[in-house]
DNA sequence: GCACGCAAACTTGTCGACAAGTCGACCTGT
DNA sequence: ACAGGTCGACTTGTCGACAAGTTTGCGTGC
């Protein structure tokens, strides 16, 4: 079974750790699209009572992994054009972040995100999936922390566990492509990382854009 | 005390009218910033248990408006940077819809937003606050909701009720500006739906910046 | 065979209670 | 007077139970 890289899971509440374990399973397709959950059955399933299922059933559903109704919750699932989607976020999300990084950048951010482009390099190296994935994952997820701009921050709250949990899937199959595909993954991070340092506006949508445009051509030979 | 429209509260379980009732008092002031809320406290004010509460507080931290803290929750409140990002966020959602609906957009759809405009009309003329700021959210609403993306329509969720009750806020100050204020608003949403109606992506563009141009700065000069 | 109604088995929303943990105040020893 | 420890009040997280509503399916009448 795919597990979350250990750092996620520290002071986690049972409901969370419910909501991460079903997030998954609806991810990778163990649980399919039109599977009606009920609180009581997974309630029964992970042995604890309603209230943390609850919990967790509505952040999901805020996540836009399941529907609540009135009698069970509905999976939704993740199609290609879901992906796509989330991809469409994340590049407004994160265009934005880079754009407000341009003006203002603190070195200890680029020097950051450069730290964990080399630990990627690692990780690539002794074919450390989840922590490559992690270390993606931190990458993006630090870039618009930096951004300064508490609701932005927002909305990525509320994408940032789907974005992992897909992380976490297509890093694995992008370690099936070798170590050439890794090191494109990989230098593809530096190049938003030089775009940052640089503080040109222009060439900073240019990457963003590049990037994004990539991971979409890559997702879509792959999703399916 | 202010009050959300009648349509709004329809078929709302008690977390929800809590999350409402709460939200209200946030935005408006009566709970200030660096305020400490228990759930037993809202739960004793409110005669309920603290289910429903916990899961008001629950919303309202997913929508940047308080902090769950180990002890208590503490108010966020609505700082005027706050509401600048809130437009930043609103701008980034709405161009976003907008630029997908000049491609593609349903006569119905344009037909609506005609609907509610001559309606806001008409609650200007007779004075009609709650329903001119039920119009205007409606308006927007849709807009996103026409865009037919089901991400995107995720993250307008995560804002929207503080988008309404923020709304209800300045619609108050906006009626205390004459008939010829009004009337620009009116027509600013005009603007609006003719650009949409053009198809022209270019000009849609151009609105909608200087929509939420606008906005930010009749907002900055009315907040403070 | 088919429509209708009723009952039973689900569902969610809410409630009060308990356990574990945290923060603050007070009390004591130096 | 002040540092340190201890007690108590308060918090959240979780639990099991109940009420209200909805869906399903069976049985009945036609």
């Amino acid at each position: 079974m795919r597990q979350y890289p250990a750092a996620w899971l520290k002071g986690q509440s049972r409901g969370e750790a419910i909501a991460g374990e079903l997030r998954l399973r609806i991810v990778d397709g163990t649980l399919k699209q039109g599977d009606v959950i009920s609180e009581n059955k997974i309630a029964a399933d992970f042995g604890t009572s309603r209230s943390p299922v609850r919990e967790a059933l509505k952040a999901l559903s805020n996540e836009g992994l399941i529907r609540l109704e009135r009698m069970g919750a509905v999976v939704l699932g993740l199609s290609a054009k879901d992906i796509a989607e989330l991809y469409d976020v994340r590049y407004l999300i994160e265009s934005f972040a880079q754009q407000r990084l341009a003006s203002s950048c603190p070195p200890e951010v680029i020097s950051t995100l450069r730290h964990r482009i080399d630990s990627m390099r690692v990780a690539a190296k002794y074919a450390d999936i989840a922590e490559f994935a992690w270390l993606d994952f931190q990458f993006h997820d630090g870039l618009v922390a930096a951004a300064g701009h508490a609701r932005i921050a927002r909305l990525w709250d509320s994408v940032r566990h789907v974005v992992l949990a897909v992380m976490l899937l297509t890093t694995e199959e992008v370690f099936g492509g070798g170590p050439d595909r890794l090191e494109r993954v990989v230098a593809k991070h530096e190049t938003i990382a030089d775009a940052i340092q640089s503080g040109d506006e222009a060439r900073i949508a240019e990457v963003v854009r590049d990037y994004f445009a990539d991971s979409r051509r890559t997702l879509r030979s792959t999703w399916s």
